[in-house]
DNA sequence: TCTGGGGTCCTAGGACCC
DNA sequence: TCTGGGGTCCTAGGACCC
């Protein structure tokens, strides 16, 4: 058996555990750069507001209902995952962390009545953190998945639901094919056209059709469905393949120099996620354009893709090289809205392949980013950095008009409670 | 008239997840 | 005016090998 926890509209949860002003209210938070709608309070959902809807489309509704807004504040939301889901290891020597919000605990050989089991985890997250997870128990991750949308969905379940032999066919017939994990508006519009409307009609399909046009992928789904489990608990995260780091700017920019600022920043911040996962880049790229929603005005789209001379992780490099690329596909005359780093063919630090003709003193930066680490860590990410990077504030960084303080990671931030 | 059978690697594009 | 930022897996088709 699997369980799994998600927590509930986990970016307001978070919010509201340090501002408990916001609880009953309508609150969303937005995407970077005040961008989208990308989480919801049940009252905003009421309200209609959809997942991903622009915010400056609906910007007078939000005032007009008094939604209180929230810009993104991944240094809070990410520090209360990892709390979360420490908790969520006590409860099994097995934890598969899905995502920021959510993770997969198994059950196997736990000797446990597990509608207790599910409550326990409920009640402790909450009392350690203050926010609310649901808890889906089911014999596969699938069907785990499916039953935490009862344990959420229904208020009489109060945020725990055990899928059993004698539940699971009326569930399945409850369950809509585009709630289904694994199950997206393509294949969700496939499997309507067919007469499928339910979990229970996607099961009752034949396993031919399903490989047929939904791949095996889709076949995996349907034996979950079908309780045979397929997915396995991955419990120790694979290394990445790619890394990528990219942001839209504040404000649109025209000139080179604060573009150019925005590159080599992105790639360090690559250098970082390869050293913190103990691996080396072989292959970078970059890329920029323009604002691709509006027809109205030139386009430019540009990425250059190149092969490092010996695979590396040090920041000083990847700027290097970074900027180089930048310098080839730059062109002067647009508004450019967006600009990102990819690292790919990514392999383990000591497994790298040198070369012959290395002019690079590979230890000596190894050490030095090394050092560069350890102020980080004590000192902030802004505490040292690369010259390219610039100094200051340029008007290409993020846009956060809303944002919370960092409650929870900054000391300066912390929360004040009055007598 | 008739033209094998077995592979690998790479890329682009499309599907999906949060 | 304004629309996020990460990732993964699968397949088809082409180039190539013997």
């Amino acid at each position: 058996m699997f369980a799994l926890a998600d927590c509930n509209n986990f970016y307001v949860s978070c919010e509201r555990v340090f501002n408990p002003a916001l609880n009953g209210r309508p609150v969303v938070v937005l995407s970077n750069n005040d961008g989208c709608v990308i989480a919801r309070s049940n009252e905003a959902k009421q309200l209609g507001i959809q997942m991903a809807q622009p915010a400056f489309q609906i910007a007078a509704f939000l005032k007009k209902n008094r939604v209180a807004v929230h810009s993104s504040n991944y240094a809070l939301y990410g520090d209360m995952s990892r709390r979360v889901m420490t908790i969520l290891g006590e409860f099994t020597p097995e934890l598969e962390i899905y995502s920021i919000d959510e993770a997969f605990l198994g059950l196997a050989g736990l000797p446990v009545e597990l509608e207790a089991y599910a409550r326990a985890i409920r009640n402790r997250v909450l009392q350690y953190t203050g926010i609310p997870v649901s808890v889906g128990i089911g014999p596969t991750k699938v069907l785990a998945k499916l039953a935490n949308h009862f344990a959420k969905k229904v208020p009489e379940n109060q945020g725990v639901f055990v899928l059993t032999p004698e539940n699971t066919a009326q569930c399945l017939q409850r369950f809509a094919v585009e709630e289904i994990w694994g199950i997206g508006r393509q294949y969700a519009k496939l499997l309507r056209s067919h007469g499928a409307n339910t979990a229970w009609d996607l099961i009752r399909l034949s396993d031919g059709w399903v490989r047929r046009k939904m791949t095996v992928a889709g076949l995996r789904i349907k034996k979950e469905l079908e309780g045979v489990s397929c997915l396995s608990l991955e419990t120790a995260p694979p290394a990445k393949q790619a890394i990528c780091t990219s942001r839209s700017f504040g404000t649109f920019q025209t000139e080179k120099a604060p573009i150019r600022e925005a590159v080599a920043t992105f790639a360090a911040r690559c250098a970082f996620k390869l050293r913190r996962q103990r691996s080396c880049a072989g292959v970078l790229m970059v890329f920029i354009h323009t604002n691709e929603f509006n027809p109205n005005e030139p386009q430019y789209a540009r990425n250059a893709v190149r092969r490092l001379p010996v695979a590396t992780s040090s920041s000083l490099e990847l700027v290097h090289y970074a900027l180089d690329s930048f310098e080839t596909i730059f062109r002067p005359g647009f508004r450019y809205k967006k600009a990102g780093v990819l690292v790919s063919e990514i392999v383990p630090e000591d497994r790298v392949q040198g070369s012959l003709f290395d002019t690079v003193e590979r230890e000596k930066q190894r050490a030095l980013m090394a050092a560069l680490d350890r102020i980080s860590l004590r000192f902030g990410p802004d505490a040292v950095q690369v010259a390219a990077q610039g100094v200051g504030d340029g008007d290409w960084q993020l846009r956060r008009a809303k944002l919370s303080p960092c409650y929870t990671t900054r000391w300066s931030d912390i929360i004040t409670v009055k007598a």
